[in-house]
RNA sequence: CGCGGGGUGGAGCAGCCAGGUAGCUCGUCAGGCUCAUAACCUGAAGGUCGCAGGUUCAAAUCCCGCCCCCGCAACCA
């Protein structure tokens, strides 16, 4: 029986439009997902939008827009993001679907039935005139002591009816939690961080709202919409068929892996594992927090204008390089740096210069000297066969980092061997054998040829695009493109289609 | 005394948890090669690992204090 592997992304919430660091979590997601479809496993990749609350609503208003409307077009253009980024999710929820909203109503029903849901009242400053709450350090303190909001509006003390989750129920089984799965959570920093907050006591969670609309209805109380984390979060199982339990894609869960940005690990790892163990339901096997980007050395922010969508990247690199870029440059789970330089020197170094011009070396010699046929395999030299035995222990090597989400750190397990191969045929002298020794320059060409290929397989998650080409002219077909294909080599004789270059240098 | 992360050759990072020749990529310089996308290969220069103390035969790595930078600080998606 094939292992199912569960993945997801964040659903994204509607009230701004995609921008670079969400198509960074996407490809991150997207990278993993590839790469256990070509390892065999049964995958399930989710990706999508968080359309409720109160933010939306006002977003919508400032928009002139129902929120229905506004959220069906800014979920599209998060749809649309993801397929211009070749994200291959199997599903996309939005969390306005109908199945959806029974799903997260059932949830709210089975932790209330449990007894962790009771109501109360939210306390807190109340601004009538901008319809929220402020937290204390939002207000602005007059010198008289006068309380204002950050808009300028009075504020008052107001309780609001409120449901609320008990949270506090659950600090020592979460804190056990960690303890006992010390994988669940990453990366290190993000994991302390959470402890620690957890550590310092948790207080009971309001989960409904009274004063917007714009939400799941709370069941048996329609005066309620439903804190949007509760709805938000519930949609990893809804999009399984939750609660209906006979549906085939209930198989899937637990989610083996959800990958978050770092300003929402602590609703992922604290407030969903709790949720989760409220309504007595198998908690998730790893949640792992990415880092977030500046652009040139800035903070990514609206009112400097910064915000990089990937459209616009696209006007200049291609898709596969700006995919490389933001896995390779900066360990996964850490902040970096976005600028047009950095991805410049990446590409033309690591895409162009070591890999795309191995390729083309190696496949302009078989073009010219081999007929560009595949080389007869001939005896194997304790290098060829050092060289290979790196290729070979590729797949392993990564499905090892991945496990551990570190995917900077598969990709340098790529590079180490691509570098190892640009060695190689520096060290063989396929150009010089040539004339003194033909049969042994078809085999150090094989073993290129060979290497290349099993570079080539395993960099497909990556990009999927250029690799599917290097496959192309590596004569590889498309049904020997699995990791487990890798085993049974391209037969001799068959017949390679003229070498094109892979990746362009870019000029600054 | 809020919490967490970080300060390592020109740049960006690893190493620190399990002390023992300071590693990687880019950049710079000098060679080699000429099959290839002016790419590839080899070698070199360059760091008293934020500051001051302590433990130890031995500290970037452990402990104490200080300085600086960055996130978070609860309903904010």
């Amino acid at each position: 029986m094939t292992s199912r592997f569960y993945i997801t992304t964040p659903i994204y919430y509607v009230n701004g439009a995609p921008h670079i660091g969400h198509a960074y979590t996407s490809i991150a997601a997207d990278v993993i997902a590839r790469f256990y479809r070509l390892s065999g496993y049964d995958v399930f990749f989710l990706t999508g939008t968080d359309e409720h609350g109160q933010k939306v609503e006002q977003a919508a208003k400032n928009a002139g827009l129902t929120p229905r409307v506004f959220a069906d077009k800014v979920s599209a253009d998060f749809r649309n993001m993801a397929d211009v980024m070749h994200i291959s999710y199997d599903a996309f929820i939005r969390t306005t679907d109908p199945y959806h909203i029974t799903s997260a109503q059932a949830l709210w029903r089975r932790v209330a039935e449990k007894g962790f849901i009771y109501l109360g009242a939210y306390e807190g400053w109340y601004c009538v005139r901008d319809e929220c709450f402020y937290s204390e350090n939002e207000l602005v303190m007059t010198p008289e002591g006068e309380r204002y909001a950050p808009t300028g509006a009075s504020v008052e003390w107001l309780k609001e009816p409120s449901y609320f989750f008990r949270l506090s129920a659950f600090q020592d089984k979460l804190l056990d939690f960690y303890e006992r799965h010390p994988d669940f959570l990453g990366p290190q920093g993000v994991r302390n961080e959470i402890v620690s907050f957890v550590k310092q006591g948790l207080k009971d969670l309001s989960i409904s709202r009274t004063t917007f609309q714009w939400g799941i209805p709370v069941p048996d109380d329609e005066q309620h919409v439903m804190y949007v984390w509760f709805d938000a979060l519930t949609n990893y199982l809804s999009a399984l068929g939750y609660p209906h339990e006979t549906d085939p894609r209930m198989a899937y869960w637990p989610a083996e892996l959800h990958l978050v940005g770092k300003d929402i690990a602590r609703f992922h790892a604290v407030y969903w594992p709790a949720f989760l163990m409220a309504a007595g339901i198998e908690l998730p096997r790893k949640i792992f927090a990415n880092g977030w980007w500046t652009v040139e050395g800035q903070k990514m922010s609206k009112s400097l204008g910064n915000v990089v969508n990937p459209y616009d990247l696209l006007q200049e690199f291609s898709l596969d390089s700006i995919r490389f870029f933001l896995l390779r440059e900066v360990p996964f789970g850490g902040d970096s740096d976005l600028s047009r330089k950095a991805l410049i020197t990446r590409n033309n170094v690591e895409l162009a210069n070591d890999l795309g011009n191995l390729a083309q070396r190696t496949l302009s010699l078989v073009a010219r000297n081999c007929g560009g046929l595949m080389p007869e395999r001939g005896h194997k030299t304790e290098e060829d066969l050092k060289l290979l035995g790196q290729v070979n222990i590729l797949p392993k090597l990564l499905e090892l980092q991945l496990k551990r989400c570190a995917l900077t750190d598969a990709l340098e397990e790529v590079w180490k061997v691509i570098r190892a191969a640009n060695v190689y045929i520096t060290r063989q002298e396929p150009w010089a054998l040539r004339k003194v020794d033909p049969v042994r320059m078809a085999n150090v060409l094989g073993v290129l040829l060979e290497a290349l290929r099993g570079i080539a397989t395993v960099l497909q998650p990556f990009m999927p695009e250029s690799m599917a080409r290097l496959l192309d002219q590596l004569g590889v077909s498309d049904d020997e493109r699995l990791f487990s294909a890798l085993n049974t080599p391209i037969p001799a004789g068959r017949s390679l289609p003229a070498p094109q270059g892979l990746f362009p240098r870019y000029t600054e």
